[in-house]
DNA sequence: CTAGTGATTCCCT
DNA sequence: GGGAATCACTAGC
């Protein structure tokens, strides 16, 4: 018998913890997104934490910026930032405030508004390929810089919010190196993901990139 | 494997 | 101010 998942949005002391506990205590969580065109609910399964403290991986790393300022703030926030020219990724800030750590949002599955999801990914194969890594994630649910500093925890409206969904147990729950993150900070296994899910990205390790002639 | 896209930041002058 | 390097990526071959 499968427990039907939790619909309760999860409180801001949710996230007002160390990002290294609230990291996998986010999979299997439902991020709902709202537009006119109507909801997608997507289930977390690959989340990578970032602690602006001390790691060189994080945007916060060298202190705040008018891009970074959301991860300053109070938990429970979305910071969006725009990288490559083309793409859109995702972040939770978690707490204390001024610690500035947030959790990427790297791939889920699509548990409602499949239809919807698919118009935005036209050139996903299949379902399992619609949020299937960070960018792709944030074109199915269509977020951009415009919610960058939006209250996931907000009562009431909002255009982003976490359920409680159904908690992986810690049985079900890999980690190991963070995707594509250089140097000393690619040392940490901050990466974190449901074993053996088919949502899951293909992990790429960091490949330094050729300087334009 | 590689090209592509443009915001952001750093490091000068 | 300007130029250069960076970027937690994806699509397509």
């Amino acid at each position: 018998m499968i427990a039907t998942p939790d619909r309760t949005p999860l409180p801001r002391d949710f996230f007002d913890r160390p990002v290294l506990e609230v990291a996998p205590d986010l999979l299997g969580r439902l991020l709902v997104r709202e537009t006119p065109d109507g909801p997608v609910v997507l289930r977390l399964t690959e989340v990578e934490a970032y602690d602006g403290q001390n790691d060189p991986g994080s945007h916060a790393y060298r202190g705040r910026t008018p891009r970074n300022a959301v991860m300053f703030g109070p938990p429970g926030h979305v910071y969006v930032y725009f990288t490559y020219g083309m793409w859109h990724c995702m972040n939770l800030v978690c707490g204390p405030e001024g610690r500035s750590s947030a959790v990427l949002l790297r791939a889920g599955e699509i548990v409602e508004g499949a239809e919807l999801a698919r118009t935005r990914r036209l050139s996903a194969r299949n379902d399992k390929e619609l949020a299937k890594g960070p960018a792709r994630l944030a074109t199915a649910l269509d977020i951009d810089r415009r919610l960058d500093g939006t209250d996931a925890c907000a009562t009431g409206e909002t255009p982003l919010r976490v359920l409680a969904g159904t908690p992986v147990g810690r049985d079900r729950v890999r980690n190991g190196p963070r995707t594509g993150v250089a140097g000393e900070g690619g040392v940490h296994p901050w990466r974190f993901w449901v074993a053996d899910d088919p949502t899951v990205s293909p992990y790429r390790a960091h490949v330094p990139r050729r300087r334009r002639s």
